[in-house]
RNA sequence: UGGGGAGUCGCCAAGUUGGUUAAGGCACUGGGUUUUGAUCCCAGCAUCCGAAGGUUCGAGUCCUUCCUCCUCAGCCA
């Protein structure tokens, strides 16, 4: 992207180390870029690469784009945008069976809103992998020419015994020493449709001795009879993640290939498939003398994954979440899929926030979910507007006011930004307050509305209680007051008479209802489904409340997306799906914080 | 039990080639500002770096042993 510097210097962690190394020592200054992905011999005739790095965001496009993937996202074109490099967009999308358009989409869509992109240097740097299958195909005929690879017709079964254990050694399977001929001679059928799905595969061959189950002669290529979202009917064969991987790298000379944990096994197969393809076809092959790929070759480094409190973020757990209808869908605003996020209110700006104050290690590790909404209260208080609703309204009467007066009173939009003005809030004599506002036998440290005490209503005068009625249930449904006339918030003296409580209020006449959901956290636990708890019990049954709100008038015109900060209550969204025009339903994104404990 | 990783404050996380009193954020605790019990501001918060030994004038950083946790046996990614 651009060489401009993060305002804030981002915190230093192992890979900006390792890049900070790499730019002082030149590892990758050699590279060349053609503009497009390639081999050696095209990447050859391009100039030197501009960009100092390259990195890339490798979805498979099987699923929808959760919070775990936020924070790669972040990191990876975080790493690009601060070093005067590139991060891809690149689909890794080789397995046909799983993928769709879209997903495709939708992770596109993500990204975007996210606030990334992949224009550089006059090129847009979305790819796919299943763009690079000829070249994965020839490669793989190189390595069979040189003798690295074998077809192999042991069954799935046999595969897996023969591999051995952790512990013991694997056995060579009886294919494993076909001639080059035959075994070119074979991989081309496969390719052309003469054998089944499963009756062979493609096999690497390495060690089935290595104390590294992954060495142990990995598959690269399987046959698999179906259509592909990109290349339809092309292909018959697919290459296996692993081998695919370090090749599409390679093509796109990204420089660091950042991953997780769990892929650490994999890197001595990512470097071997690497050094192979670079090396220079023995005298044997004849035709083409080059090496496929040139050096430097790319380097994966892995760090741990997001693990978040009160959250699952396992794609299978979140599919069930879907299926079995605990959520609306992958939307659900409870949901940490970006575009449940998105629609709970939570913000680009959060989420890179987010990202930043989590750091990134080999540590395996669980971020408290509070740090999320911690980043997005910080946000949102700067970035909303002040909006008073009542969510649990009850009356309140000023016996002493005039009947059917209406009287302006002055909200600032925003406490500390006076230049977004202020508003008028109508008062009159009949006003809902919060229920929670006024207690009938307060409970210690409650300085809110309770019989014969004081209170300022906000932006309004201060009040005093003097009586309140009950329903049958002994529910209180009115509480009555008097105000004092010369407290009116804004005129001289009105802070004569002091008060500890300031409670919101919406004038009865003015205020309209409308629909509010109010969201918690999806779990009641912190660790979801630890222990052999099925994650589903650990379901928190309050996560939405519905409800029908008292609102100020104001917030009739409130455009979908758009998002307040409702006084006193928390930061609310105008639901993206839901509003309709004057009608938005609101959605609460996080509570504030509230140091009143009871 | 084989291989590969990780263990620094309640939660994250910096700690170059060993060198003054172990960054920072979140949380927490005090105090201040405030017509949101919000925000904001100030202050405090690890004699200690999984444990035990050792090397050294000096170790979170080097060595040894041990402990705990994560991860790998898909023709998934």
């Amino acid at each position: 992207m651009s060489s401009e510097k993060p305002t804030i210097p981002a915190a230093s962690n192992f890979i900006r180390g390792i890049i900070d190394r790499d730019l002082a020592q030149g590892t990758n200054a050699s590279r060349h870029w053609a503009g497009s992905p390639g081999d050696a011999t095209h990447q050859a005739t391009g100039a030197p690469d501009p960009a100092k790095i390259r990195t890339r965001f490798p979805p498979e496009p099987n699923g929808y784009l959760h919070i775990g993937h936020a924070k790669s996202i972040c990191l990876n074109f975080g790493l690009a945008r601060d070093y005067a490099g590139v991060c891809h967009l690149r689909f890794d999308d080789t397995n046909p069976e799983k993928e769709e358009q879209e997903y495709v989409d939708s992770i596109i869509e993500m990204v975007k809103w996210l606030g990334f992109g992949w224009d550089a240097f006059g090129k847009s740097h979305l790819y796919y992998a299943s763009n690079y299958f000829d070249f994965m195909y020839r490669a793989a005929e190189a390595l069979i020419n040189a003798g690295l690879a074998f077809v192999d017709q042991q069954s799935a079964d046999e595969m897996r015994i023969t591999r051995g254990t952790l512990t013991e050694a694997g056995k060579n399977s009886p294919w494993r020493d076909r001639s080059i001929v035959e075994n070119l001679q074979l991989f081309h059928e496969m390719r052309e449709g003469k054998h089944a799905d499963g009756s062979m595969v493609l096999r690497a061959k390495i060690d089935m001795a290595s104390p590294n189950i992954n060495m142990r002669d990995p598959a690269i290529y399987r046959i698999k009879r179906a259509h592909h979202h990109n290349t339809g009917d092309t292909w018959c064969i697919y290459p296996m993640y692993t081998y695919a991987h370090p090749v599409e790298d390679a093509l796109e000379q990204i420089t660091h290939s950042i991953c997780t944990l769990e892929f650490e096994d994999q890197r001595p197969f990512y470097d071997w498939v690497l050094e192979r393809l670079a090396e220079p076809p023995t005298e044997a092959v004849g035709a083409n003398k080059q090496a496929l790929l040139a050096h430097p070759l790319p380097k994966q480094y892995e760090f741990a994954r997001l693990n978040l409190t009160y959250v699952v973020l396992s794609k299978r757990k979140l599919i069930q979440l879907v299926e079995d209808k605990h959520v609306s869908g992958w939307d659900d605003p409870r949901l940490p899929t970006l575009a449940g996020a998105r629609r709970r209110g939570y913000t680009p700006e959060g989420f890179r926030m987010f990202a930043d104050r989590i750091g990134v290690s080999k540590a395996d590790s669980w971020i408290e979910y509070t740090i999320l909404e911690d980043c997005m209260r910080e946000v949102l208080n700067e970035a909303s507007e002040r909006r008073i609703a009542v969510l649990d309204p009850i009356k309140l009467v000023i016996d002493n006011y005039t009947d059917n007066k209406t009287e302006d009173c002055f909200a600032p939009n925003h406490p500390q930004k006076p230049e977004l003005g202020k508003r008028v809030v109508p008062l009159t004599k009949e006003l809902w307050i919060e229920r929670e506002d006024f207690e009938e036998t307060p409970p210690k440290g409650f300085f809110r509305l309770v019989p014969d005490g004081m209170v300022r209503l906000r932006y309004g005068y201060v009040v005093k209680c003097t009586s309140f009625e009950k329903d049958a249930a002994g529910k209180v449904t009115t509480v009555h007051c008097e105000y004092l006339p010369d407290t009116k918030s804004g005129t001289p003296g009105a802070d004569a008479i002091k008060v500890k409580g300031n409670i919101h209020w919406v004038s009865a006449q003015h205020a309209y209802a409308a629909e509010v959901r109010l969201y918690d956290r999806l779990f009641k636990e912190a660790h979801p489904g630890s222990g052999d708890n099925d994650f589903l019990d650990d379901l928190n049954p309050n996560s939405v409340k519905l409800i029908t709100a008292q609102l100020e008038p104001s917030l009739k015109g409130a455009k979908p997306a758009e998002t307040f900060q409702f006084e006193r209550h928390g930061y609310f969204v105008a639901d993206r799906k839901d509003s309709v025009a004057d009608k938005p339903v609101f959605n609460r994104t996080v509570t504030l914080r509230d140091a009143w404990q009871k």
